[in-house]
DNA sequence: GCCAACGTTGGC
DNA sequence: GCCAACGTTGGC
């Protein structure tokens, strides 16, 4: 049986949610609502466990990379938004009793010195393997192999 | 703004 | 269960 992922990869749009605005919440967790894909989801609620390292990669933006790292900071919990008629994350199928989409809690951890851009991922031979860098990957959440975690890091400057 | 890739939806 | 249509993602 593969081992667990204890390392993954988080997307954010830094213009809706960068790594500096989850930074200067340090000490305080934030909750990663609005996940809305199955493949994502089943990441949170049956592979993250608190303590998990997580990078934390900008996308969708003029500078994609790796900005810094988090943790996972709570176990999978229902998102309180699928349930909210007012927030854009609603979905009136979900029920209460058996909700269907979950968050965790997330928490910086440490600033990269030197951003990571995704060139310079692309550029890392050993990376080649990363789900991120596969072409049409589109999930917002990946499990990061222990070999992968150390190399970002090393080129993050951490 | 373009477009390829992908997930989801809905008709049948 | 199939698959075309549609919406979204995300790099460029």
């Amino acid at each position: 049986m593969a081992a667990r992922a204890k390392y993954w990869l988080i997307k954010s749009e830094p213009d809706v949610f960068s790594f500096d605005d989850l930074w200067r919440a340090k000490g305080k967790t934030t909750p990663w609502d609005g996940v809305r894909n199955y493949q994502a989801r089943n990441f949170m609620r049956d592979g993250m466990r608190v303590g998990d390292g997580i990078l934390y990669y900008h996308s969708s933006c003029k500078a994609p990379g790796v900005a810094g790292i988090a943790r996972v900071a709570s176990a999978a919990y229902p998102d309180p938004t699928q349930f909210d008629s007012r927030d854009a994350h609603f979905d009136a199928k979900s029920e209460k009793q058996d909700p269907r989409w979950y968050v965790v809690d997330v928490q910086a951890v440490e600033k990269c010195p030197q951003f990571v851009p995704l060139e310079r991922l692309r550029g890392e031979v050993r990376l080649g393997d990363m789900l991120i860098l596969r072409r049409g990957n589109r999930l917002s959440i990946t499990p990061v192999t222990a070999g992968e975690w150390g190399l970002v890091r090393g080129l993050g400057g951490l």
